[in-house]
DNA sequence: CCCCAAGCTGAAATCGATTACATACTCCAC
DNA sequence: GTGGAGTATGTAATCGATTTCAGCTTGGGG
């Protein structure tokens, strides 16, 4: 059965027919244990409440659906890890691999991976870990900033803000620094105010919408590190009787489903989820089949999807 | 080790004393290979990308962090299972139970688990099928249609409309039937084109919006099936020039976390999404031990919250 | 002094698949 | 008739934990 090229093809057709007539379905726990390996993978995701990581996860799925592999996901928020403890897993023989959506694993439990051997089966995907060297899937985080401040300028603006993400996250920085060195090339006026810190939550966006509001020399644009973000600052706007666009443009980042919904729908930055998803699934795999080592970095390329957010300065 | 009781106190220190310099750690196959069971039990969600799930997912896991079951997740629209997928799963040993979030499981997926003895070892949590046997943990859905209507009437509203959610599912019956009942109990008026067919979707609140801007007696409020379909119908009203509350009050029903921020922020009622997740979990986790049998049904409260998107009528 | 319980040690079977190896048998070519 | 593919069959070891059982040592009570 593990190799059916071998039989003769009356010798094999028996054999499926014996499968066929006693119903025998090989058993998992005894593959597993004979083969040393678990059959599962862990997708570790920084919140599974926000709608962001769905989409991801449906394409992490659909790629280890085809394989014998199981997919099991742990929120590291509710859930937060032992330091020993994605190691230990390993060690358990119950995760052959990690798709780790969070960056903000401490260095010491990569260190313990490191040293048990088991870091060539971690692949980051979104986020990583800056300076450890496991393979990245992400977006082109700084080309999306690029593009929102592109965009901003193309529509006339030239005081542009940005709300940022948590400080010491990895896509806040790439964000961030492609949106400053962005709007440094094109000569645009900076203020040290203009760049508040978020944490891409819709409560951050409220309350940058405050500090906003509060400003004596207002922004006419904002550039949000995330959708949520965005959502966030507009309701918060509104509330402050600032309308968007007419008084003030909001640029999002990521174009969750919700953005095409949202009042005024969100002109954003996509990223293709679903594909980051995927090829993370598939680097993984090439790697616990083919054991291969490199850390390389895979960029996903991202849109610009102009909704109705942003307009020409008043 | 499986039973440290029988030890005296020396003999357990001296083993516990090995286990730590040796670093014996126990193998989870051979484990469950010996005790014959899997050791993960299976979430099957319909829609991953929704963020209603996220959080009850979270409820989930966290009820099994502590527990020896891993927690695998399916997307059943992505990756929609097979007939004998699911009983198949049972006699591979791949998993030891199951929490169906997805009422639209085919009655022939559940018999053959049925024959197969494993029946016992599937809860439903939210949804469920209709005339199956399973135990269910749900929200009170009726109720809380009742709480909706009766909200609007407070405010002094009439004429009542309803979008549904998706035909055939268990959900729409209970929060439609609950809503006519109270409709009816408070006298308010009825038409047929008041119950708009849609689907808990974004896009089906749009169009359930359209249709409401082409009626020649508009309802003054809406209760909607879910909060997404609130999104989507305030989005649409609001494109044809309907302000939300001043000339038409929105309800949803599920409370997501975005729902707080929409704009306006909405009056939905909630769905305690956490303790669903853990209800489900902990009853689970109960069968499988105890091995209880009863199918009984467990209503979780729901609640009102009142925010912006509801007004009295103009 | 014997017996028994409590505690310990050691050996073995079991879970079910994988893998290896040794032994046959058939058929054909030389 | 012998050698060698190509195929079949059978036996056994292995993965690592659980579980049972038999036999051993103690110490204390009768």
């Amino acid at each position: 059965m593990s190799n059916p090229g071998l039989l003769s093809d009356r010798t094999r057709e028996v054999v499926f027919e014996a499968i066929r007539t006693t119903g025998y379905r090989v058993n998992q726990a005894a593959r597993n244990l004979r083969m040393q390996r678990a059959g599962a993978v862990l997708v570790l995701v920084p919140n599974l409440g926000k709608p962001f990581y769905s989409q991801i996860l449906a394409g992490i799925s659909e790629a280890f659906a085809g394989s014998d592999y199981a997919v099991l996901i742990s929120d590291t928020e509710s859930n937060p890890l032992q330091e020993e403890a994605l190691a230990g897993y390993f060690l358990d023989g119950r995760i052959d691999g990690v798709i780790s959506l969070d960056g903000g694993l401490p260095r010491a439990m990569l260190d313990r991976c490191e040293e048990q051997g088991v870091a060539g089966r971690i692949v980051f995907l979104c986020e990583w870990v800056e300076g450890a060297n496991f393979p990245v899937i992400a977006s082109d985080n700084a080309n999306g900033a690029r593009m929102a401040i592109q965009h901003l300028h193309g529509l006339g603006h030239r005081r542009v803000a940005h709300v940022t993400g948590p400080e010491g996250n990895v896509l806040t920085t790439a964000r961030r620094e492609g949106m400053l060195a962005e709007r440094k090339r094109l000569g645009l006026p900076a203020r040290d105010e203009w760049i508040i810190r978020g944490d891409f939550s819709l409560e951050s966006g409220r309350s940058a919408a405050e500090r906003i509001l509060a400003m004596s020399e207002r922004p006419t644009a904002v550039f949000c590190s995330a959708d949520m973000v965005a959502f966030g600052l507009i309701s918060g706007l509104n509330a402050g009787g600032l309308r968007v666009p007419e008084d003030i443009s909001v640029v999002g980042f990521d174009d969750i489903e919700m953005s095409q919904y949202y009042v005024p729908p969100l002109t954003t930055i996509r990223q293709d989820r679903q594909r980051l998803g995927r090829e993370a699934a598939n680097a993984l795999m090439a790697r616990l089949s083919r054991g291969s080592v490199s850390g390389e970095l895979d960029l996903v390329p991202v849109e610009l999807v102009v909704r109705d957010s942003t307009a020409p300065p008043a």
